[in-house]
DNA sequence: GAATGCGATGAAGGAAAATTTCGTCCGGCG
DNA sequence: CGCCGGACGAAATTTTCCTTCATCGCATTC
């Protein structure tokens, strides 16, 4: 056939065609085309046009796809590929789908609207995701590092440790306290008022006692946490109010962030995100302090833990 | 009405076929892939691995390609983008594309650094909060909304509702159960195993069982489910494995982010974030659903609890 | 310790998509 | 009217992707 006329390498990947002018930009893509409109023909110009108006959908679509779509051939949507300046189809379709995220993802603004009763169920679940992604900012961003340090101190070395929480903050007492406990501390969550005044009465100068209440001003709470104090206990809130009822009594107060609040969604969703966020940051704080007990009745617990697990998955 | 004892047949295991909605989210890619990972072999971890690093440069390689990189098979790289959900690995490549489009444009600096033993407490709060508004993130992009409106619809009409839930989760399904009590819903949390079980025989169809595990094969939570299974009522998992043992017995399973845990923050941290979250969902969507219920029944138990808090704030 | 089964893995072949080649057709111009 | 140049698409060719199947490693069982 021909021989004299060299072959040229079949799309050596990296290398670009002649000239080098067109790095592949994705988002100008559509100034490209109206730039290179005029020296296009009009079957060019037919997909030049169609891809710019809907890069999602061309992006699903293979050469043969688009060629049909055009009423062209694939030999003309690659040819437009070039003219573009992507080195063939391929690459001018994974440009496309990059458009078309971009595209997506910015039509998506922040709606931090109320969730109201008719919202769908997509919306609900991302407006519920930014409330709370939110409420992680604010409670981070207000956190007295200097009391989260002395809690943690006294946490570290009590001898014991109770946590009051009535409610929803119920969940979260416990949940402190399981963390706690499962690093070898002595730790207990009291959700009934009475017993939780009855052991307040226990403790002593170097025990600690953490009451959990969003509002500040949950007696059955306030009270087991005004027995500690008044028994000499260490005492921490963890609260929402800062200026509550319950930070009389308490020698060190973590403040939780208060979100708006909706019918919809009551306080005790964001205020539990808020204080668990704190409680982490206890448990961390603490495990560091206490690492070298802490690691081993950590792994400790894991294994405990591993025989109430179905054998094999896999 | 059928029999009060039916064994239903098992849901057919899920299979590495994606499932049915299999929708190719452009965003929650890393969090698929850490979702999935435990799921997958190794040479399958490499590749997805090495995808979610590097969006950009693996969007243009080839099969062949990206297998070589990975020092894999392609038939590896193909069966890897099959479980993430993807036809093929061309649909992957696009998706990547997109991902790393998004990512130039400066969305995302989803590096989360591990928290580590000598870290000040300050880099413990903000690396603790950055993780958990990712945890959210990761949730969010892969709820099935499709699982979700089915799981809500059953519990809106549900003559009642069991959750189970150990250890961590405990605290999980108490929450769910607290909310769907508040709104008028006849719902309980079990968390002591053989109550649980002896509670799910009484569960008829039409009835609603959710069981919250993260590992998805804690027997003590899959037994009760199982029970209420074969019973007739509807059945939920809400576990961070869709592949685990408890989707057997789920007739619908919403599937619960999986971040990288370490050693100073256990996995159960971040499940909990996002079994909170589902949870939410669920919450809110039942009461929109049963609205005209739910919103008296929302102002009675706030009424309610006022008496309870010290009288005057300040 | 051997036998057995199960699943992971990659090689090879087959299907599909992309790209190139090449002939046809159309419109303008001498 | 015939020639020319370029646009265009059908088909050939190459690359890429996907499927099938045999092998291999691992672990469990007898």
């Amino acid at each position: 056939m021909k021989e004299n006329f060299v072959r040229r390498p079949l799309r050596p990947r990296p290398v670009a065609v002649a000239p080098r002018p067109a790095p592949p930009e994705p988002g100008a893509l559509a100034a490209k085309v109206r730039t290179m409109a005029p020296s296009m023909t009009r079957s060019m110009q037919r997909v030049a046009e169609t891809v710019a108006a809907d890069p999602a959908g061309c992006a699903a679509l293979t050469v043969t796809g688009l060629a049909e779509r055009t009423g062209t051939s694939e030999a003309t949507v690659v040819r437009t590929a070039r003219l573009l300046g992507y080195p063939g189809y391929r690459d001018l379709r994974l440009a496309l789908a990059g458009l078309a995220a971009q595209q997506a993802s910015g039509a998506a603004p922040a709606v931090t609207a109320d969730i109201s009763v008719d919202d769908p169920l997509s919306e609900v679940v991302s407006k519920l995701a930014q409330d709370e992604r939110q409420t992680l900012t604010d409670t981070a961003g207000a956190l007295d590092l200097a009391q989260l340090e002395a809690t943690v101190s006294a946490l570290a070395s009590a001898r014991r440790i109770d946590v009051y929480g009535i409610g929803a903050s119920s969940l979260v007492a416990q949940d402190l306290a399981q963390k706690l406990l499962r690093i070898g501390l002595v730790a207990h969550a009291h959700s009934d008022p009475h017993l939780a005044v009855t052991n307040a009465v226990q403790l002593r100068t170097g025990d600690v006692a953490v009451a959990i209440t969003h509002s500040g001003r949950t007696v059955d709470v306030i009270e087991p946490l005004q027995a500690a104090f008044d028994h000499g206990a260490t005492t921490v809130a963890i609260t929402g109010r800062p200026d509550g009822e319950v930070t009389q009594y308490a020698d060190h107060v973590l403040t939780t962030s208060t979100a708006r609040e909706s019918e919809l969604r009551p306080a005790a969703m964001s205020s539990r995100t808020s204080q668990l966020l704190v409680i982490d940051c206890l448990f961390i704080g603490v495990a560091q302090r206490t690492y070298e007990s802490a690691a081993p009745a950590l792994h400790a617990s894991y294994e405990a833990l591993a025989h109430r697990h179905s054998p094999r998955l896999r």
